[in-house]
DNA sequence: CCAATAGTGTCTATCAGACAGTATCGA
DNA sequence: TCGATACTGTCTGATAGACACTATTGG
């Protein structure tokens, strides 16, 4: 039984990367452009060492703070949960490094050009970003994010928080639609999440939503993380 | 921008952990007596330290086949996937260790005690192992794997995969049960797992299934490995 | 015969998809 | 008035839950 023999401890690097997305006109990635080599130019992940006392969660807030502007200090808003690691022997051609990869949702924010000395993170559209090159195998990890995002929007009450705090129905629609690339029914849409008890609660108010029409009454997430049953995809 | 800077390199010991489940009459976990100081004595999940030239995914596969007498060396038969990655500074008393844990799935199989060098891994139901002592953070480990186990029966076919190569619908159903401890419809998981196509074939053979009664038709599993729709939880 | 499982059929409530129709806004 | 969105209502097909009933084995 070799398992945890101290003798055989091999060294390797810890990184973080966080995928964060949002659903604007379109699906979108918040990246950074990597200053050193290697990839120096390219586009990448925000993300870096795990330091050797905090957490692996502790490290990708940290990252998030210090690499993203967009993203507000504490988080509020953010969903933040862990994605998947990386660890192919070559994937950093420097050393042996294994990246934990986070997936960050949060509602769409402008991009602040040129934050103090953060890095000029910037929202690039996923579909944009899967044509250029990234970074390492940032773009494996970024098709694993989507992939969760879009099926989490299924059975839990994320699209909320990307739709912001306040929303209309027809922009929580538009979350789903954007993420999902994929139109729904907009009457079905409406008799799914109202009927969804913590789903969404209505604010009162009222305002123009996407586009010319009718102002919409707004909702703000109800307490429910869980969608019981799902709304689901592919339409059927 | 600090990320990726070489000089801030620390670090870490990186090990698999691998929880590996199957349905007998109880839905169990294999897990191994530790042999060295920390938790000497104390049961844990089979895993160990990656070598400098794996990946993560043959890391896990090795550490199943050097520590495991109860998994086949080709892994046929078993499911294996990436669970969640634990990193807690100070998980292990030693050092940094940073763990990636692996989901397996496999048919129940007898204990085969004293296996040459392999150590003594032994089937222990999971409500069992719950209550035991677990060496370092295997306890939060197993939770995360049981509740991934479960979602997954759900939407995709492993419970056949859990059920072995030739399998009636009663163990299948079985297989549900153990797993989400829960009693299920019979005729209409019968009627749910024949109308979906993919999921099951007849082999056209009958045997004896659980207990006393009338043989059953068996069933092997046939081209699918996701269910839409799924089969639910909680059932109604 | 009895216990236990295998297998079939049916009724019903629920719900998602489809779609029609009205209401309300800005230009 | 027109375009666009907001909102409501209804029909229908698919399906899951509940449950009754028969069939086949071992003891």
């Amino acid at each position: 039984m070799s398992s945890y023999d101290p003798s055989s401890f091999t060294p390797f690097a810890v990184t973080v990367d966080v995928v964060v997305l949002s659903a604007a006109d379109a699906l979108s990635v918040l990246l950074v452009e990597r200053g050193i080599e290697p990839f120096m130019g390219d586009l990448a992940l925000p993300g870096g060492f795990v330091l050797p006392s905090e957490t692996l969660d502790d490290a990708a807030v940290r990252e998030l703070r210090e690499e993203t502007s967009v993203v507000p200090a504490d988080l509020a808003g953010v969903h933040l949960e862990q994605l998947a690691t990386f660890g192919r022997p070559d994937r950093d051609p420097r050393m042996r490094v294994v990246s934990v990869a986070y997936l960050a949702l949060t509602a769409a924010r402008p991009n602040t050009a040129g934050a103090s000395d953060a890095a000029a993170a910037r929202w690039v559209p996923v579909d944009e970003a899967r044509s250029t090159p990234l970074a390492f195998d940032h773009l494996e990890i970024l098709d694993v994010a989507v992939e969760r995002a879009r099926a989490k929007l299924e059975y839990t009450t994320l699209a909320a928080t990307m739709a912001g705090p306040e929303f209309t129905l027809g922009e929580l629609q538009h979350v789903y639609e954007v993420t999902w690339g994929e139109q729904l029914e907009r009457a079905n849409f409406r008799r799914k999440v109202l009927s969804t008890p913590g789903f969404v609660e209505a604010t009162g108010h009222r305002r123009r939503g996407r586009g010319g029409g009718a102002p919409a009454a707004t909702y703000r997430s109800a307490g429910a993380s869980m969608l019981v049953p799902p709304i689901v995809r592919g339409g059927g």
